[in-house]
DNA sequence: GCTGATGATTTAAA
DNA sequence: TTTAAATCATCAGC
Protein backbone atom coordinates (compact mmCIF):
# COMPACT_ATOMS: atom_id res chain seq x y z
CA UNK A 1 0.00 0.00 0.00
CA UNK A 2 2.68 2.78 1.17
CA UNK A 3 4.85 1.42 -2.06
CA UNK A 4 2.22 1.52 -4.29
CA UNK A 5 0.99 5.22 -3.17
CA UNK A 6 5.01 6.38 -3.26
CA UNK A 7 4.47 5.12 -6.69
CA UNK A 8 1.51 6.99 -7.44
CA UNK A 9 2.72 10.51 -6.22
CA UNK A 10 5.68 10.04 -8.16
CA UNK A 11 3.15 10.42 -11.39
CA UNK A 12 1.49 13.70 -9.44
CA UNK A 13 0.83 15.93 -12.26
CA UNK A 14 -1.19 14.33 -14.68
CA UNK A 15 -4.73 15.53 -14.07
CA UNK A 16 -8.41 14.94 -15.24
CA UNK A 17 -8.98 17.57 -17.75
CA UNK A 18 -12.36 19.49 -17.32
CA UNK A 19 -12.98 18.67 -14.10
CA UNK A 20 -13.27 20.81 -10.86
CA UNK A 21 -10.89 19.88 -7.76
CA UNK A 22 -8.12 18.80 -10.34
CA UNK A 23 -4.26 20.41 -11.10
CA UNK A 24 -4.99 22.65 -13.31
CA UNK A 25 -2.15 21.74 -15.61
CA UNK A 26 -3.78 18.24 -15.52
CA UNK A 27 -7.04 19.80 -17.28
CA UNK A 28 -5.11 21.16 -19.81
CA UNK A 29 -4.62 17.55 -22.10
CA UNK A 30 -3.23 14.47 -21.82
CA UNK A 31 0.54 15.17 -21.82
CA UNK A 32 2.99 14.03 -24.09
CA UNK A 33 2.91 11.18 -26.03
CA UNK A 34 -0.39 8.59 -26.39
CA UNK A 35 0.77 5.60 -24.15
CA UNK A 36 2.66 7.10 -21.80
CA UNK A 37 -0.59 9.67 -21.87
CA UNK A 38 -2.45 6.74 -20.87
CA UNK A 39 -0.47 5.67 -17.71
CA UNK A 40 0.33 8.47 -15.94
CA UNK A 41 -3.77 9.44 -16.30
CA UNK A 42 -4.35 5.75 -14.81
CA UNK A 43 -1.76 6.33 -11.85
CA UNK A 44 -3.34 9.53 -11.28
CA UNK A 45 -6.76 8.27 -10.83
CA UNK A 46 -5.43 5.42 -8.63
CA UNK A 47 -3.76 8.05 -6.69
CA UNK A 48 -6.97 9.65 -6.00
CA UNK A 49 -8.65 6.65 -5.10
CA UNK A 50 -5.99 5.91 -2.50
CA UNK A 51 -6.25 8.87 -0.78
CA UNK A 52 -9.36 9.70 -1.02
CA UNK A 53 -9.95 8.72 2.81
CA UNK A 54 -7.90 11.82 3.73
CA UNK A 55 -9.65 14.31 1.75
CA UNK A 56 -12.74 16.21 3.57
CA UNK A 57 -16.37 14.71 2.37
CA UNK A 58 -17.23 17.64 0.14
CA UNK A 59 -13.84 17.47 -1.34
CA UNK A 60 -14.15 13.06 -1.46
CA UNK A 61 -17.39 14.02 -2.97
CA UNK A 62 -16.09 16.31 -5.77
CA UNK A 63 -13.46 13.67 -6.62
CA UNK A 64 -15.85 10.94 -6.60
CA UNK A 65 -18.10 12.96 -9.18
CA UNK A 66 -14.98 13.60 -11.18
CA UNK A 67 -13.68 9.77 -11.35
CA UNK A 68 -17.18 9.00 -12.15
CA UNK A 69 -17.52 11.19 -15.01
CA UNK A 70 -13.88 10.42 -16.38
CA UNK A 71 -13.20 9.23 -19.72
CA UNK A 72 -11.18 6.89 -18.59
CA UNK A 73 -13.47 5.32 -15.97
CA UNK A 74 -15.29 2.51 -17.69
CA UNK A 75 -11.90 0.80 -18.99
CA UNK A 76 -10.87 1.47 -15.63
CA UNK A 77 -13.46 -0.81 -14.14
CA UNK A 78 -13.69 -3.22 -16.99
CA UNK A 79 -10.09 -4.07 -16.45
CA UNK A 80 -10.59 -4.07 -12.12
CA UNK A 81 -13.06 -6.65 -12.93
CA UNK A 82 -11.54 -8.88 -15.02
CA UNK A 83 -7.95 -8.74 -12.85
CA UNK A 84 -11.13 -9.39 -9.61
CA UNK A 85 -12.40 -12.27 -11.66
CA UNK A 86 -9.35 -13.92 -12.25
CA UNK A 87 -7.77 -13.78 -8.76
CA UNK A 88 -10.38 -13.73 -5.93
CA UNK A 89 -14.20 -14.64 -7.93
CA UNK A 90 -12.36 -17.89 -10.02
CA UNK A 91 -11.03 -19.36 -6.48
CA UNK A 92 -14.69 -18.47 -4.95
CA UNK A 93 -16.40 -19.62 -7.51
CA UNK A 94 -14.76 -22.95 -7.47
CA UNK A 95 -15.75 -22.93 -4.23
CA UNK A 96 -19.07 -22.65 -4.96
CA UNK A 97 -19.50 -25.71 -7.26
CA UNK A 98 -21.04 -27.74 -4.25
CA UNK A 99 -23.15 -30.88 -5.10
CA UNK A 100 -26.32 -30.45 -3.81
CA UNK A 101 -26.80 -31.17 0.02
CA UNK A 102 -28.20 -35.53 0.62
CA UNK A 103 -29.12 -34.27 4.11
CA UNK A 104 -31.41 -31.66 2.83
CA UNK A 105 -32.65 -33.99 0.32
CA UNK A 106 -33.17 -36.16 3.00
CA UNK A 107 -35.33 -34.05 4.70
CA UNK A 108 -37.13 -32.42 2.11
CA UNK A 109 -38.05 -35.95 1.14
CA UNK A 110 -39.10 -36.75 4.61
CA UNK A 111 -41.39 -33.51 5.08
CA UNK A 112 -43.13 -34.07 1.12
CA UNK A 113 -43.71 -37.32 1.93
CA UNK A 114 -45.10 -36.51 5.38
CA UNK A 115 -47.10 -34.27 3.91
CA UNK A 116 -45.50 -31.27 5.88
CA UNK A 117 -44.05 -30.03 2.47
CA UNK A 118 -45.24 -29.86 -0.84
CA UNK A 119 -49.09 -29.23 -1.22
CA UNK A 120 -51.42 -30.20 1.03
CA UNK A 121 -52.75 -33.25 1.15
CA UNK A 122 -56.19 -33.38 3.58
CA UNK A 123 -53.18 -33.27 6.58
CA UNK A 124 -51.13 -35.93 6.03
CA UNK A 125 -53.43 -38.28 4.57
CA UNK A 126 -50.39 -40.58 3.66
CA UNK A 127 -49.69 -40.65 7.41
CA UNK A 128 -53.11 -41.16 8.78
CA UNK A 129 -53.04 -44.26 6.02
CA UNK A 130 -49.94 -45.33 7.20
CA UNK A 131 -51.54 -44.97 11.20
CA UNK A 132 -54.51 -47.18 9.86
CA UNK A 133 -51.94 -49.44 8.75
CA UNK A 134 -49.80 -49.74 11.95
CA UNK A 135 -52.53 -50.23 14.30
CA UNK A 136 -54.01 -53.37 12.12
CA UNK A 137 -55.95 -51.88 10.14
CA UNK A 138 -58.66 -51.10 12.62
CA UNK A 139 -61.28 -48.69 12.19
CA UNK A 140 -63.19 -48.27 15.27
CA UNK A 141 -64.03 -44.58 16.63
CA UNK A 142 -60.82 -45.03 18.65
CA UNK A 143 -58.85 -44.81 15.83
CA UNK A 144 -60.37 -42.39 13.90
CA UNK A 145 -60.41 -40.26 17.13
CA UNK A 146 -56.24 -40.95 17.35
CA UNK A 147 -56.40 -40.37 13.71
CA UNK A 148 -57.73 -37.10 13.90
CA UNK A 149 -55.58 -36.09 16.30
CA UNK A 150 -52.52 -36.71 14.60
CA UNK A 151 -53.56 -34.94 11.37
CA UNK A 152 -54.16 -32.27 13.62
CA UNK A 153 -51.08 -31.91 14.82
CA UNK A 154 -49.31 -32.89 11.89
CA UNK A 155 -51.05 -29.64 10.98
CA UNK A 156 -50.31 -27.86 13.22
CA UNK A 157 -46.76 -28.73 12.78
CA UNK A 158 -47.22 -27.78 8.90
CA UNK A 159 -48.65 -24.40 9.92
CA UNK A 160 -45.82 -23.81 12.44
CA UNK A 161 -43.38 -24.84 9.06
CA UNK A 162 -44.75 -22.51 6.85
CA UNK A 163 -44.93 -19.66 8.59
CA UNK A 164 -41.07 -19.56 9.56
CA UNK A 165 -40.26 -21.02 5.92
CA UNK A 166 -42.26 -17.90 4.81
CA UNK A 167 -40.30 -15.60 7.65
CA UNK A 168 -37.13 -16.82 6.40
CA UNK A 169 -37.93 -16.64 2.78
CA UNK A 170 -38.93 -12.65 3.83
CA UNK A 171 -35.94 -11.89 5.34
CA UNK A 172 -33.82 -14.06 2.63
CA UNK A 173 -35.50 -11.47 0.18
CA UNK A 174 -35.06 -8.31 2.05
CA UNK A 175 -31.49 -9.10 2.71
CA UNK A 176 -30.81 -9.99 -0.97
CA UNK A 177 -32.16 -6.40 -2.27
CA UNK A 178 -30.69 -4.67 0.64
CA UNK A 179 -27.20 -6.01 -0.20
CA UNK A 180 -27.94 -5.93 -4.37
CA UNK A 181 -28.55 -2.25 -3.62
CA UNK A 182 -25.83 -1.81 -1.85
CA UNK A 183 -23.58 -3.95 -4.44
CA UNK A 184 -24.93 -1.54 -7.25
CA UNK A 185 -24.39 1.70 -5.39
CA UNK A 186 -21.11 0.57 -4.68
CA UNK A 187 -21.17 -0.30 -8.17
CA UNK A 188 -20.29 3.42 -9.18
CA UNK A 189 -16.83 3.84 -7.27
CA UNK A 190 -16.02 0.22 -7.16
CA UNK A 191 -14.99 -2.77 -9.49
CA UNK A 192 -17.94 -5.26 -8.67
CA UNK A 193 -19.71 -6.71 -11.71
CA UNK A 194 -23.00 -8.05 -11.86
CA UNK A 195 -21.73 -11.30 -12.00
CA UNK A 196 -20.13 -10.68 -8.50
CA UNK A 197 -23.63 -9.25 -7.51
CA UNK A 198 -24.97 -12.31 -8.69
CA UNK A 199 -22.56 -14.75 -6.76
CA UNK A 200 -23.48 -12.71 -3.54
CA UNK A 201 -26.77 -13.38 -3.66
CA UNK A 202 -26.16 -16.84 -4.11
CA UNK A 203 -23.83 -16.83 -0.98
CA UNK A 204 -26.47 -15.05 1.10
CA UNK A 205 -29.21 -17.80 -0.11
CA UNK A 206 -26.58 -20.38 0.76
CA UNK A 207 -26.54 -18.78 4.05
CA UNK A 208 -30.27 -18.52 4.40
CA UNK A 209 -30.95 -22.07 3.52
CA UNK A 210 -28.34 -23.25 6.29
CA UNK A 211 -31.06 -21.63 8.41
CA UNK A 212 -34.01 -23.29 6.45
CA UNK A 213 -32.19 -27.10 6.47
CA UNK A 214 -32.22 -26.29 10.60
CA UNK A 215 -36.13 -26.00 10.88
CA UNK A 216 -36.56 -28.62 8.62
CA UNK A 217 -34.31 -30.50 10.81
CA UNK A 218 -36.37 -29.57 13.68
CA UNK A 219 -39.71 -29.96 11.71
CA UNK A 220 -38.81 -33.59 10.88
CA UNK A 221 -37.87 -34.18 14.33
CA UNK A 222 -41.57 -32.83 15.76
CA UNK A 223 -42.98 -35.08 12.86
CA UNK A 224 -40.97 -38.06 14.31
CA UNK A 225 -42.03 -37.25 17.57
CA UNK A 226 -45.39 -37.26 16.55
CA UNK A 227 -45.08 -40.75 14.56
CA UNK A 228 -43.67 -42.54 17.38
CA UNK A 229 -46.43 -40.86 19.64
CA UNK A 230 -49.51 -42.16 17.66
CA UNK A 231 -47.95 -44.82 15.01
CA UNK A 232 -45.77 -46.53 17.00
CA UNK A 233 -46.84 -49.67 17.54
CA UNK A 234 -45.25 -50.53 20.69
CA UNK A 235 -47.64 -47.87 21.68
CA UNK A 236 -50.77 -49.58 19.90
CA UNK A 237 -50.40 -53.03 21.32
CA UNK A 238 -53.25 -54.95 21.16
CA UNK A 239 -53.55 -58.34 22.86
CA UNK A 240 -54.37 -61.28 20.49
CA UNK A 241 -58.18 -62.13 20.68
CA UNK A 242 -58.07 -65.20 22.65
CA UNK A 243 -58.93 -67.51 19.62
CA UNK A 244 -55.68 -66.57 18.27
CA UNK A 245 -53.98 -66.88 21.18
CA UNK A 246 -55.54 -70.74 21.52
CA UNK A 247 -54.24 -71.62 18.19
CA UNK A 248 -50.67 -70.31 18.62
CA UNK A 249 -50.82 -72.09 22.25
CA UNK A 250 -52.20 -75.18 20.68
CA UNK A 251 -49.38 -75.09 17.99
CA UNK A 252 -46.80 -74.32 20.35
CA UNK A 253 -47.65 -77.63 23.12
CA UNK A 254 -48.52 -79.75 20.12
CA UNK A 255 -45.20 -79.37 18.80
CA UNK A 256 -42.80 -78.50 21.98
CA UNK A 257 -40.43 -80.53 21.19
CA UNK A 258 -40.05 -78.34 17.66
CA UNK A 259 -42.03 -75.47 18.20
CA UNK A 260 -40.58 -73.68 15.30
CA UNK A 261 -43.19 -73.46 13.02
CA UNK A 262 -41.97 -73.34 9.22
CA UNK A 263 -43.07 -70.41 6.51
CA UNK A 264 -45.86 -72.13 5.70
CA UNK A 265 -47.02 -73.02 9.46
CA UNK A 266 -46.85 -69.73 9.74
CA UNK A 267 -48.41 -68.40 7.58
CA UNK A 268 -51.68 -70.41 8.34
CA UNK A 269 -51.48 -69.59 11.79
CA UNK A 270 -50.98 -66.20 11.28
CA UNK A 271 -54.28 -66.47 8.72
CA UNK A 272 -56.19 -68.64 11.13
CA UNK A 273 -55.68 -65.94 13.70
CA UNK A 274 -55.87 -62.98 11.83
CA UNK A 275 -52.43 -61.67 12.71
CA UNK A 276 -49.50 -61.31 10.40
CA UNK A 277 -46.46 -64.39 9.73
CA UNK A 278 -43.99 -61.28 11.31
CA UNK A 279 -46.62 -61.54 14.69
CA UNK A 280 -46.42 -65.22 14.62
CA UNK A 281 -42.46 -65.27 14.85
CA UNK A 282 -43.10 -62.80 17.27
CA UNK A 283 -45.27 -64.48 19.20
CA UNK A 284 -43.17 -67.84 19.53
CA UNK A 285 -39.81 -66.34 19.79
CA UNK A 286 -41.43 -64.95 23.10
CA UNK A 287 -43.43 -67.78 23.87
CA UNK A 288 -40.11 -70.32 23.61
CA UNK A 289 -38.15 -67.73 25.52
CA UNK A 290 -40.66 -67.50 28.33
CA UNK A 291 -41.93 -71.25 28.41
CA UNK A 292 -37.93 -72.00 29.34
CA UNK A 293 -37.35 -69.41 31.51
CA UNK A 294 -40.08 -70.73 33.93
CA UNK A 295 -41.27 -74.03 32.81
CA UNK A 296 -43.04 -74.40 36.04
CA UNK A 297 -45.04 -71.85 35.41
CA UNK A 298 -46.70 -72.91 31.83
CA UNK A 299 -46.67 -76.32 33.32
CA UNK A 300 -50.99 -76.22 33.96
CA UNK A 301 -50.98 -74.59 30.63
CA UNK A 302 -49.09 -77.76 29.20
CA UNK A 303 -51.37 -79.74 30.69
CA UNK A 304 -54.41 -78.18 29.12
CA UNK A 305 -53.66 -77.77 26.20
CA UNK A 306 -51.85 -81.25 26.08
CA UNK A 307 -55.27 -82.52 27.27
CA UNK A 308 -57.08 -80.86 25.10
CA UNK A 309 -55.23 -81.28 22.29
CA UNK A 310 -55.50 -85.51 23.40
CA UNK A 311 -58.98 -85.52 23.04
CA UNK A 312 -58.73 -83.50 19.49
CA UNK A 313 -56.45 -86.88 18.47
CA UNK A 314 -59.18 -89.12 20.28
CA UNK A 315 -61.95 -87.42 18.22
CA UNK A 316 -59.76 -87.57 15.18
CA UNK A 317 -59.24 -90.75 15.14
CA UNK A 318 -62.23 -92.43 15.74
CA UNK A 319 -64.03 -90.18 13.30
CA UNK A 320 -61.34 -90.76 11.23
CA UNK A 321 -60.70 -87.16 10.57
CA UNK A 322 -58.06 -84.87 11.10
CA UNK A 323 -57.93 -82.25 14.26
CA UNK A 324 -57.19 -78.59 12.72
CA UNK A 325 -54.01 -77.44 13.56
CA UNK A 326 -50.69 -76.28 11.25
CA UNK A 327 -48.48 -78.82 10.57
CA UNK A 328 -45.17 -78.46 11.07
CA UNK A 329 -41.94 -78.42 8.72
CA UNK A 330 -41.30 -81.98 10.12
CA UNK A 331 -44.54 -83.46 10.27
CA UNK A 332 -45.63 -85.74 7.50
CA UNK A 333 -49.07 -84.05 7.50
CA UNK A 334 -50.80 -83.40 4.20
CA UNK A 335 -49.27 -80.23 3.61
CA UNK A 336 -51.23 -77.20 4.19
CA UNK A 337 -54.05 -79.06 6.61
CA UNK A 338 -53.44 -78.65 10.29
CA UNK A 339 -52.60 -81.87 11.56
CA UNK A 340 -51.57 -82.80 14.91
CA UNK A 341 -53.52 -85.44 15.91
CA UNK A 342 -51.05 -87.71 15.49
CA UNK A 343 -47.80 -85.82 16.61
CA UNK A 344 -45.31 -86.76 18.63
CA UNK A 345 -44.97 -83.39 20.18
CA UNK A 346 -48.05 -84.73 22.03
CA UNK A 347 -45.90 -87.03 24.51
CA UNK A 348 -43.34 -84.00 24.50
CA UNK A 349 -45.69 -81.87 26.06
CA UNK A 350 -46.52 -84.90 28.60
CA UNK A 351 -42.97 -85.01 29.37
CA UNK A 352 -43.12 -81.48 29.92
CA UNK A 353 -45.08 -81.47 32.39
CA UNK A 354 -42.44 -84.09 34.37
CA UNK A 355 -40.24 -81.06 36.25
CA UNK A 356 -37.71 -83.83 36.78
CA UNK A 357 -36.95 -83.88 33.29
CA UNK A 358 -36.71 -80.15 32.35
CA UNK A 359 -34.44 -77.93 34.51
CA UNK A 360 -35.91 -78.92 37.71
CA UNK A 361 -39.39 -77.61 36.88
CA UNK A 362 -41.07 -79.10 39.84
CA UNK A 363 -44.60 -80.97 39.02
CA UNK A 364 -47.35 -82.02 41.39
CA UNK A 365 -48.59 -85.14 41.89
CA UNK A 366 -51.43 -84.24 39.88
CA UNK A 367 -49.55 -83.46 37.16
CA UNK A 368 -48.45 -86.74 37.11
CA UNK A 369 -51.67 -88.39 37.24
CA UNK A 370 -53.02 -86.45 34.43
CA UNK A 371 -49.85 -87.77 32.59
CA UNK A 372 -50.67 -90.80 33.29
CA UNK A 373 -54.45 -89.95 32.06
CA UNK A 374 -53.07 -88.56 29.04
CA UNK A 375 -50.52 -91.38 28.25
CA UNK A 376 -54.08 -93.65 28.57
CA UNK A 377 -55.77 -91.49 26.33
CA UNK A 378 -53.21 -91.22 23.87
CA UNK A 379 -52.57 -95.38 24.00
CA UNK A 380 -56.75 -95.87 23.49
CA UNK A 381 -56.27 -93.59 19.91
CA UNK A 382 -54.18 -96.33 18.56
CA UNK A 383 -50.95 -94.97 16.65
CA UNK A 384 -49.45 -92.41 19.18
CA UNK A 385 -47.66 -94.46 20.87
CA UNK A 386 -46.70 -96.95 18.30
CA UNK A 387 -43.07 -98.33 18.89
CA UNK A 388 -43.04 -95.62 22.39
CA UNK A 389 -42.18 -97.58 25.83
CA UNK A 390 -42.73 -95.82 29.10
CA UNK A 391 -39.13 -95.06 29.18
CA UNK A 392 -39.58 -93.40 25.66
CA UNK A 393 -42.70 -91.40 26.91
CA UNK A 394 -41.06 -89.79 29.68
CA UNK A 395 -37.60 -89.78 29.18
CA UNK A 396 -36.17 -85.90 28.53
CA UNK A 397 -36.79 -84.57 25.07
CA UNK A 398 -37.11 -80.86 23.85
CA UNK A 399 -34.78 -79.03 25.97
CA UNK A 400 -31.54 -79.96 26.50
CA UNK A 401 -29.36 -79.37 28.74
CA UNK A 402 -28.18 -76.14 27.79
CA UNK A 403 -31.84 -74.56 27.84
CA UNK A 404 -32.27 -74.92 24.24
CA UNK A 405 -34.36 -77.25 22.13
CA UNK A 406 -32.92 -80.21 20.68
CA UNK A 407 -32.97 -79.51 17.27
CA UNK A 408 -33.87 -75.72 17.48
CA UNK A 409 -31.64 -74.40 15.04
CA UNK A 410 -33.05 -75.50 11.82
CA UNK A 411 -36.37 -75.07 12.71
CA UNK A 412 -37.67 -74.72 9.00
CA UNK A 413 -35.32 -77.83 7.87
CA UNK A 414 -35.59 -79.40 10.67
CA UNK A 415 -34.57 -83.49 10.19
CA UNK A 416 -35.13 -86.34 13.06
CA UNK A 417 -33.05 -85.48 16.25
CA UNK A 418 -30.42 -87.71 16.90
CA UNK A 419 -31.82 -90.84 18.21
CA UNK A 420 -30.35 -92.38 21.35
CA UNK A 421 -31.61 -95.26 23.39
CA UNK A 422 -34.85 -93.83 24.83
CA UNK A 423 -35.23 -91.25 23.11
CA UNK A 424 -38.43 -90.37 21.03
CA UNK A 425 -38.67 -88.92 17.48
CA UNK A 426 -38.85 -85.26 18.15
CA UNK A 427 -42.27 -84.39 15.75
CA UNK A 428 -42.82 -87.70 14.08
CA UNK A 429 -45.49 -89.93 14.68
CA UNK A 430 -45.87 -90.46 11.03
C1' DG B 1 -51.12 -46.96 41.07
C1' DC B 2 -48.99 -51.49 41.24
C1' DT B 3 -47.84 -55.64 39.10
C1' DG B 4 -47.78 -59.40 35.97
C1' DA B 5 -48.74 -60.49 31.18
C1' DT B 6 -47.74 -59.71 26.59
C1' DG B 7 -46.64 -57.95 21.89
C1' DA B 8 -42.88 -55.53 19.70
C1' DT B 9 -38.17 -54.04 19.13
C1' DT B 10 -33.23 -54.30 19.48
C1' DT B 11 -28.86 -56.59 19.63
C1' DA B 12 -25.71 -60.23 19.15
C1' DA B 13 -24.68 -64.75 17.60
C1' DA B 14 -24.74 -68.57 14.48
C1' DT C 1 -31.75 -64.54 7.87
C1' DT C 2 -33.36 -66.59 11.90
C1' DT C 3 -33.15 -67.06 16.63
C1' DA C 4 -32.21 -66.17 21.69
C1' DA C 5 -32.15 -62.96 25.00
C1' DA C 6 -32.88 -58.55 26.90
C1' DT C 7 -35.62 -54.79 26.98
C1' DC C 8 -39.36 -51.59 26.14
C1' DA C 9 -44.08 -50.09 26.27
C1' DT C 10 -48.62 -51.04 26.84
C1' DC C 11 -52.52 -53.73 28.49
C1' DA C 12 -55.34 -55.57 32.04
C1' DG C 13 -56.66 -57.14 36.51
C1' DC C 14 -56.55 -55.93 41.20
Amino acid sequence: MDEQTRLMHSHSGVGMAGHPGLPQHMQEGTGGSDGDGRKQDIGDILQQIMTITDQSLDEAQARKHALNCHRMKPALFNVLCEIKEKTVLSIRGAQEEEPPDPQLMRLDNMLLAEGVAGPEKGGGSAAAAAAAAASGGGSGPENSTEHSDYRTKLTQIRQIYHTELEKYEQACNEFTTHVMNLLREQSRTRPISPKEIERMVNIIHRKFSSIQMQLKQSTCEAVMILRSRFLDARRKRRNFNKQATEILNEYFYSHLSNPYPSEEAKEELGKKCAITVAQVSNWFGNKRIRYKKNIGKFQEEANMYAARTAVNATNASSHGSQANSPSTPNSAGSAGSFNMSNSGDLFMSVQSLNGDSYQGAQVGANVQSQVDTLRHVISQTGGYSEGLTANQMYSPQGINANGGWQDAPTPSSVTSPTEGPGSVHSDTSN
